[in-house]
RNA sequence: GCUCCUAUAGUGUAGUCCGGUUAAGCAUUUUGGCUUCUCAAGCCAAAGACUCGGGUUCAAAUCCCGAUGGGAGCACCA
């Protein structure tokens, strides 16, 4: 009946009249049993066989409205506060993907209105991040590059009547806006307003002075009872020192430098959702052009802090070592796991732009992850809690084992003796009598079980139907520290065992790998070399 | 507390604007099978959802009202 409706549309006016004849027509094909249903439809009606088509999963991100190709401008604006992390990510990839669809141009702005929490440091570690995840950009500025153009359109304000500068103490603006009565500041005169603006350049001490958007004190949304504009801050700034001292605040920033940079759409996130009235009325006021804004979720692991206000304090008291701790969401952590770029993109990606809240599971990730790395990751022995096995009557001194199973990743050549670590769990499960397979090897006859195991060497054999184990030669085996990470936190408590290390032995090929390499060790997991002494487990 | 946003399988989403073509698609997860000298990858299959309650309509995941859950904002931070 729907489908009927929906390919003839010509019928939904006589939806009465063919109800009779459907339940009719239906009632006769129900008599027919399921047989004779299935010959009526091969003989008259094969289409409805032909199985339908897969619908392959979207990769991109929704179509803009009314969008011109080659018209679209978009910015990435991160504050040089902190470490980039995946929230970074997710602001930066949705903003320059979609000047990429559209053939537009993409800004980096580094957002450094606020000189107290500005650092180099940030903001090169924001740079190096960006390069790693493989966005490039067509422009790099700073938003302090405009502070004389903050100014004017200041003064604009000042002169039009629209900002007022106040000198209540702060206790009392906010109490003000709580009770959404204006003060006694803002009915001051423009002339009186030109001179306070001009005492804030000098006379007025931080905290004396601000300058005011005149928004509506009544106003619902509670960003819009008159907001800062500009404030009185003595900090060196980072790359500017102690030329300004008047500094505008986020709102007003962003709503000007979005104009003039000619930003056609900016993405920014959800909590930044009521501010996008000021926003518009701050450059309706200056008749400036406005950009299209459009809000995502935040994005975040479970059990992974995004936060500095958490992070921080785990480093003081020595919970987590840095930044880049693998057990962290920022970019340098993630790249430590072994999480590469361009599967953080399809993540992204993948997450689609919505508002509802994103708790993603660490999983969804790495699942993405698993596809990038598994056909270039080579595959090695590792054996943990290694168990002694001595092999009797072995032909043979040395073998050749594949890096790769279908990859061309090369061979490894691997001298061998009668000695031989396998891991203990493995150990477990071996009884005397068995026979099982050392990986690459051969077949060995178990001639002896416990802690310290003994075979004889059969060679060829059986490889179907029996234990497959991966071993290392105890000759040249090579120790290294394995570091397993886990969620940091359970719900709201910090989780002790969130790094799991433990020593084990792999192959000597292991030296020969480029450090920050991603390898699978066999039967284990895929791993990624953090340095000669050390792996970091990435994902099953 | 006030204001705003949001609600589809275990998880993440598509579909929602313009109600019918889909008894809800994809990915991931889980389970089974095939393949394989890895517990990986690959291939095949199965399982599994429209928060609740009203209303409008011949027809509602889709529109309206209400409830509930989740989130955000209420900074001289961004």
């Amino acid at each position: 009946m729907g489908k009927i409706l929906g390919t003839k549309p010509e019928f939904r006016t006589k939806v009465k009249e063919i109800t009779g004849d459907i339940s009719e027509i239906v009632a006769i094909v129900n008599q027919l049993s399921f047989e004779e249903q299935k010959k009526e439809i091969k003989e008259n009606f094969p289409e409805i066989l032909v199985p339908k088509e897969k619908i392959k999963e979207r990769e991109w991100l929704p179509e803009l409205e009314g969008v011109e190709h080659g018209k679209v401008v978009t910015r990435f604006p991160p504050e040089p506060n902190g470490y980039p992390h995946i929230g970074h990510a997710k602001a930066a990839i949705i903003n320059s993907e979609y000047a990429k669809m559209y053939g537009g141009k993409f800004i980096l702005r580094m957002d450094d209105t606020n000189p107290e929490a500005e650092r180099m440091e940030y903001h090169a570690a924001i740079k190096v991040g960006l390069e790693w995840l493989g966005i490039k950009f067509d422009t790099i500025k700073s938003t302090s590059d405009d502070m004389e153009i903050f100014y004017e359109k200041g003064i604009e304000l000042i002169n039009s009547g629209k900002a007022y500068v106040c000198t209540c103490k702060r206790d009392n603006i906010s109490k003000n806006r709580r009770e959404r009565k204006a003060c006694k500041c803002s009915m001051e005169n423009i002339e009186k307003n030109n001179k306070n603006w001009e005492k804030m350049k000098k006379k007025f001490k931080p905290g004396d002075a601000i300058l005011r958007f005149r928004g509506d004190m009544k106003a619902d949304n509670a960003v819009m009872r008159d907001p800062v504009l500009f404030r009185i801050i003595d900090g060196k700034h980072y790359t500017l020192g102690e030329k300004y001292r008047i500094w505008p605040s986020y709102d007003f920033a962003v709503a000007i430098e979005d104009s003039i940079d000619g930003i056609t759409h900016a993405f920014r996130s959800k909590e930044f959702e009521l501010r996008k009235e000021l926003t518009d009325a701050i450059l309706d006021a200056l008749n400036m052009r406005k950009p299209i804004q459009g809000f995502f979720s935040r994005l975040e692991f479970k059990g992974m802090p995004i936060s500095k206000r958490i992070i921080r304090p785990l480093i003081e008291e020595g919970k987590i070592s840095w930044y880049d701790d693998p057990r962290l969401p920022t970019l340098e952590g993630l790249k430590r796991r072994g999480i590469r770029p361009e599967a953080i993109r399809k993540f992204i990606m993948s997450l689609g732009f919505t508002k509802a809240d994103t708790l993603a599971p660490f999983d969804a990730l790495e699942a993405f992850n698993r596809k990038f790395v598994d056909s270039e990751s080579t595959r090695l022995f590792m054996v943990s809690n290694a168990k002694k096995l001595t092999i009797k009557n072995l032909p043979i001194s040395f073998v050749e084992i594949s890096n790769h199973p279908v990859s061309d990743l090369g061979k490894r050549k691997i001298e061998i003796d009668e000695n031989f670590y396998i891991s203990g769990d493995d150990a477990q499960n071996i009884k005397q009598g068995m026979q099982i397979r050392l990986l690459g090897l051969g077949n060995v006859s178990i001639t002896k079980d416990g802690v310290e195991l003994e075979g004889e060497f059969i060679g060829e054999g059986d490889t179907t139907n029996i234990l497959k184990i991966q071993w290392v030669a105890q000759k040249t085996a090579h120790g290294i520290k394995m570091i397993i990470p886990k969620a940091l936190f359970n719900g709201e408590e910090f989780n002790e065992e969130s790094l799991e290390e433990i020593d084990v032995y792999t192959e000597p090929h292991f030296l020969q790998l480029k450090e920050g390499e991603e390898i699978q060790f066999v039967r284990f997991g895929y791993c990624r070399k953090d340095s000669q002494n050390q792996a970091i487990f990435t994902h099953k």
